[in-house]
DNA sequence: TTCGATGCAAATAGTTTGCATTCTA
DNA sequence: TAGAATGCAAACTATTTGCATCGAA
């Protein structure tokens, strides 16, 4: 199914090399831009672009969050970044090598819960078998109550 | 799995009867209340909180958007009706009985396709297997790319 | 020396909230 | 007539965009 050559979702194990790529892309690599760059290469998981903005909470020198979005866009068409959007939070980004291939997210209490890639095939042709689509786990979670809250939602009756 | 009385979920046949549910449940019923409720009941499909505002593009008086997504949410808890986010739009609301049991969304062409409700139940069975949870399919449908775009992004590798 | 990228601010979409007033039960 | 619900406006969150300026290639 995949070929074997990826030309996007590479994740380039440094910083410099990631800047790399975007000089190939003919992209320029300005301070914003590698500030940006540094900022995922530094978080052990998603973060928001808020976050970025922020620095990581005075890790990094601040930047503007306009230029932080616009970044983060410039970064996931170049192919380095992916985002997922969970509940009605804010979008979570993260270099490809780092984001969980699909999570599970309770839409009660708010637990995230990462899925095996091998459960994740059953699913996959589950949906694909239901509606002919090819999901996009990594994009939108599976969101829904986890174990704890769906069973306290089956006790509660008032 | 679900008890045979359904005190919530139910979708009274008409206005008048919805009403009746509100006033058992000690809500009051006002002029505003009762044209959220028509434009629920006149509606073919889920509707959002700014077409309900409008009177559903005239066939109805303007209320309050305000107001609009205050009664949505009581209804919501009264067990009236319900919604789901498609997508980055607006929220979509309707009866329950107008609801589709789950719809697939593609993230690129932006088709809705609803899934049976028979081929949820594997799905449902997928998922509580790959992670423990119960999948909240009506209200954040399953999101990905529908088969024509999913072969299109196959081809594509400029 | 040219465009691409920036920083700032304003605009946008969707939704929530504070508050004085109105109206239902 | 108590207090629930309204209408209006302002606030809020997440994100985008216009524009003059700056800086990477």
């Amino acid at each position: 199914m995949s070929t074997s050559h990826t030309p996007h979702r590479v994740t380039p194990p440094d910083v410099t090399s990631a800047v790399n790529t975007l000089r190939m892309r003919g992209l320029r690599v300005s301070a914003a831009r590698r500030l940006v760059l540094e900022a995922l290469y530094r978080a052990e998981g998603p973060v928001t672009a808020e976050e970025i903005a922020a620095g990581l909470g005075g890790a990094l020198p601040d930047s503007d969050l306009g230029s932080v979005y616009r970044n983060l866009d410039t970064l996931e068409r170049a192919g380095l970044i992916g985002h997922a959007h969970v509940g009605h939070g804010p979008g979570l980004y993260a270099l490809h090598s780092r984001r969980p291939a699909a999570v599970a997210y309770c839409e009660r209490c708010g637990e995230r819960r990462p899925i095996d890639r091998s459960r994740l095939v059953v699913l996959r042709d589950a949906v694909r078998e239901a509606c002919g689509f090819e999901v996009a786990f990594g994009h939108f979670p599976v969101i829904g109550l986890c174990a704890a809250c769906a069973a306290e939602s089956d006790h509660a009756h008032s």
